[in-house]
DNA sequence: TAATTACCTCT
DNA sequence: GAGGTAATT
């Protein structure tokens, strides 16, 4: 059967497609030469591009195609309401303006807990590497070469050596043992969403290999918690060199901070505070040479 | 509590 | 050494 021709079209505002697929949040997408994002959404092979204030998707079907869409990229939420929850420091308020657009995806979370498990000691082109031989080896042809992501009852069935040969490496113990926790229902990561905030976290934290890292991204990618924190080591020399004057800090100082300073929206504010500080190695901002 | 190290594999 | 965790000291 042909789907090309379910092309979706969204008049988006405050949106930014490449900053969007580009932040670390996600593992599936790819940049065509001609600008347009390719990436697989739960069954589906999307192509996705932006001109202006019009997003076209195309790959997306059946009736509920839109809201889909609209859940994915969160075009449901308005985002000045999100940024003005914000506090109002000058750090954050440069991250904001250079990245205007930026959202917080919606993933599922079986798919986000499993690629950040993947995640650990990675770069995000080993992580992109995993994520695709995972889906090639156990997904299911979603057309044009590409596969889906494997149910977690497909993979709680394979061997620790055959995901190792995915190159999971060390992971390779902890992926199983979440896809069978996941499989056997101890660990109902599809309903964590609607669990109170604290019940999800203890839940994902029960899982081998899964800290507090990992338990927050999937929290707020995968689940839906926008006030959850991911520290990873960006955020960390970017939330000690703004807020603690570089200072020596620990981890449950710097969460404990995040989680009184940022607000209700805290994960989106460590989405720019992250993807900024990414940028900074690349695109001088000017004042790294003074911090030496 | 804080610091160190092993755990796989690849750049 | 890498976007981390867990065990050990």
């Amino acid at each position: 059967m042909l789907v090309a021709d379910s092309t979706l079209r969204f008049n988006v505002v405050d949106f930014r497609l490449d900053g969007t697929l580009q932040c670390g949040q996600a593992f599936r997408w790819e940049r065509l030469a001609d600008g347009e994002w390719q990436g697989v959404v739960d069954h589906e092979l999307w192509r996705v591009r932006q001109d202006g204030d019009t997003l076209t998707v195309r790959g997306a079907t059946g009736v509920n195609a839109t809201e889909r869409v609209c859940r994915y990229f969160a075009l449901d939420r308005a985002l000045p309401r999100i940024i003005e929850t914000f506090p109002d420091d000058p750090a954050l308020r440069a991250a904001v303006r250079r990245h205007w657009g930026l959202r917080v995806l919606r993933q599922s979370p079986w798919e986000t807990l499993a690629s950040f498990i993947a995640s650990s000691t990675k770069q995000i082109v080993q992580i992109q590497q995993i994520v695709g031989a995972l889906a090639r080896r156990w997904g299911e042809p979603v057309g044009d070469g590409q596969f889906s992501f494997p149910s977690a009852s497909v993979l709680a069935r394979a061997r620790e050596s055959e995901l190792r040969a995915c190159r999971l490496g060390f992971r390779a113990r902890y992926l199983l043992a979440a896809a069978r926790a996941v499989d056997s229902g101890r660990v109902p990561v599809e309903e964590l969403s609607r669990w109170e905030f604290d019940r999800a976290r203890a839940a994902l934290l029960s899982l081998p290999g899964v800290g507090d890292k990992i338990a927050a991204c999937v929290l707020l990618f995968g689940c839906g918690f926008d006030a959850a924190f991911p520290i990873d080591v960006w955020v960390e020399r970017a939330l000690r060199r703004i807020y603690f004057s570089s200072r020596r800090v620990s981890r449950r100082v710097l969460s404990e901070f995040a989680a009184r300073h940022f607000g209700p929206y805290a994960g989106w504010a460590q989405q720019y505070l992250f993807f900024e500080e990414r940028l900074r190695g690349r695109q001088p901002v000017g004042d790294d040479r003074a911090e030496r």
